[in-house]
DNA sequence: CACCCCATGTAAAGCGTTACATGATTGC
DNA sequence: GCAATCATGTAACGCTTTACATGGGGTG
């Protein structure tokens, strides 16, 4: 029920393409939706059924046509509801964590692949979102983009990204380590445990 | 299809029934896995048709009879052959972060309430965390601990959750601190940022 | 020549939640 | 008396993914 709504939010900042939403979705609301483009041209098909977007095909000439679409009255109406009711608590489902819970069961070096490799991962989102929040900020201190900027909420979201890959990245070379240490493995410096920058960081 | 995985892997810490497994879910696992009875019900009797499980029924006196789940040879084996699979890349969905994505659109006492709120569970469940960790270590340090206990792999999804949760109520009393100062409000000493314990806490 | 980008969808299958049903026992 | 705990499930519904279908244009 979220993702229409999640849809709503995502053409707040401009009128897209269902192609185009599914493009933000894999970059700035990667942090806290996905959706495949299936589900997402059926939702906003249904978007257009309840009135809550409006759709303009745009007739294109060596691109295959596409579909405009943008946020109604009604739609902004029915977000300013939703924006008011009470969240669900947050439900995560990790996969790389039910392995580790038993990492007894496994070979510790299968073990200290998977979380190299999801480390790595996370290190590489957050060098994309620094980038980005480069790029937001363009020299500004945070006091004063707080202040001057248009819009705040993007922002906001990113530093939750930044802080949810950062303290991911730092669990788990923790974790690589605890694994190493269990077995009495020498350090490695290529897996030791590097402090990327404390959670310090994100608040400040 | 990780339920599954999940599953067995709880049953490694001890046969349990259906219920049991539900409240083990609740506390220990909820940090990376959650389900709805239902669904683990279902999932049970499935495991137990695929003979990855196997249920004995215990005849009660004054309760219910239940069904005592215990993992199989076939349930170990197919646990270990995915132990090694690669984990899928984990796609959070967090109902808050598309309301604070819109703040600008909301009542900014609205958006502080819902944050406060979120911020206020992050914190309880971190205590709930941090007493089993207590439970858990006996007083041990956690290098001593990492040598000497029988399993290591919920202590490290629990140091985990510890993080998690950490990163969450600081990002929230953050996102708060961002959105008075926006509306150039004056702190308030009820919900002012107060630094929990920094990240290095996990680490650490 | 192969591959990626643009662009939208259908159909089927799988995963997950919610409502409902049942009923004794224990603690406040 | 009321609520919570113990204990297991069915049925209906909704959400999400995956496989498939189509086809021109640009890049190495």
């Amino acid at each position: 029920m979220s993702l229409r709504y999640a849809l709503l939010v995502t053409l707040l900042d401009g009128d897209a393409s269902g192609y185009e939403l599914a493009k933000r979705f894999d970059i700035r609301v990667a942090a806290y939706w996905h959706a495949q483009p299936p589900q997402m041209y059926a939702e906003l098909g249904k978007l257009e059924d309840d009135g809550l977007v409006h759709a303009e095909t745009v007739v294109q000439d060596r691109r295959p046509n596409k579909r405009m679409f943008s946020i109604t009255e009604a739609g902004q109406a029915a977000l300013h509801e939703w924006l008011v009711s009470p969240p669900r608590p947050l439900a995560t489902k990790d996969d790389l964590l039910v392995r580790v819970a038993a990492v007894d069961e496994m070979d510790p070096l299968v073990a200290i692949d998977h979380l190299r490799r999801r480390r790595d991962h996370a290190l590489s989102k957050l060098s994309t979102y620094r980038e980005i929040e480069q790029l937001v900020l363009r020299g500004r201190t945070e006091v004063d983009y707080l202040h001057t900027a248009r819009h705040i909420g993007s922002y906001l979201t990113l530093v939750k990204g930044i802080g949810y890959e950062l303290e991911r990245a730092d669990w788990c070379n923790w974790a690589i380590h605890a694994i190493r240490q269990r077995h009495g493995w020498t350090a490695d410096p290529t897996t030791e445990p590097q402090m990327t920058a404390a959670a310090t960081d994100v608040v400040t």
